[in-house]
DNA sequence: GTCTATAGCCGGATAGAC
DNA sequence: GTCTATCCGGCTATAGAC
């Protein structure tokens, strides 16, 4: 129930030009298939958006609001150096393993964001989440390790879980197991907290 | 040295593609562009290769061309928790950090690839290393953790370090020593044998 | 606000001279 | 093996009727 501003037929425009955006790229979707998609032609677009960089534009903004939703209020909430950790790597498994169309949004967005789009992902979903994560990481880690570089470490081992999947699920040795969030999650928990030794 | 089979025109026709398609993927890219860096015109280059899609396959196929050599023996090499952990680390600091090219390239298939495209990077660059780390992996941690899953971890924390620098450099903390490939390797080498835990 | 029609451009690919 | 010239299809965007 968010105030967008947007017209009934503008949001239905944004919400079915996300998956192709995401699916193909900016250059791999023609303002034709997006028309279709909604069932009105190309030209009636221009009365919603003034053209397809905007309307590329706006889909992302309309994608990635409201994500953060009280992710500093459980993280303060979380307990202990394991329940902090399964936190901040549950948000963002959940955030990413749920929506295809957010993920691979973001990774496209990583390969070819100017300046502007990168702006936008850290307002809208970064930055904040950054800075609610900061000073647990500081207060569990800070005097061993750069805590700057561990938040990006840990949504790292995230995100490229999603990114690799599919060349990962081409090697020996993968199991259906390794799709579930519950297994992730733990496995990531679990190197966390302990590192990769046997013997500790 | 390498026997490729490829005339002096056609070396040079991949080596000036392959930026391009790195820096704009394949849509972004035209014959027209690729024909221009070379210095010859776009009909030219359907001497060489018979469309975009081949050169595209062709051009991949030449950028993880030799990318593993002797990843195997220095592994084996290596004594030790930290020596094996530093080896596996510093394989893939070292490929995807001094490589822009290869490292935009991999991002990019890892949104699009289709099967034949993922096939090529798993015999060019994954199998070998994934195999080789493999046992490694398992003699290290198999009793705690998974090793499959940990292979993708550990080049998903190096991968994502790369993919995620532009929005980490935008945060607050972000220091020049971050980019260094020294600090990297350590702050990851750390966190792998031990864990973030501030007291052991 | 949507349609049809179309302008204007660009991209991949081909023909044929040299 | 490279060139010039060109075809043809697809693309964004606009004009104007309804």
């Amino acid at each position: 129930m968010e105030k967008t501003g947007y017209s009934k037929t503008a949001v239905k425009i944004l919400e079915a030009s996300l998956p192709l955006f995401a699916a193909h790229g900016f250059n791999g979707v023609a303002m034709r298939d997006i028309a279709n998609t909604v069932g009105i032609t190309a030209a009636a677009l221009y009365n919603h958006f003034p053209g397809k960089e905007t309307l590329y534009l706006r889909a992302l903004e309309y994608a990635f609001a409201d994500k953060v939703t009280n992710f500093a209020d459980s993280l303060s909430a979380a307990e202990g150096l394991h329940g902090r950790l399964t936190c901040m790597i549950g948000f963002w498994v959940e955030t990413l393993a749920g929506d295809v169309v957010l993920r691979s949004l973001l990774q496209r967005e990583m390969s070819d964001a100017d300046e502007q789009r990168l702006q936008l992902l850290l307002d809208r979903l970064f930055a904040s989440v950054y800075l609610s994560s900061r000073d647990t990481l500081l207060a569990l880690a800070g005097g061993r390790m750069d805590a700057h570089l561990l938040f990006f470490t840990i949504l790292g081992m995230v995100l490229s879980h999603f990114q690799l999947a599919p060349i990962r699920r081409r090697l020996p040795g993968s199991l259906p197991a390794h799709e579930e969030v519950e297994v992730i999650t733990r496995h990531l928990v679990t190197l966390l907290r302990d590192g990769v030794t046997t013997t500790p």
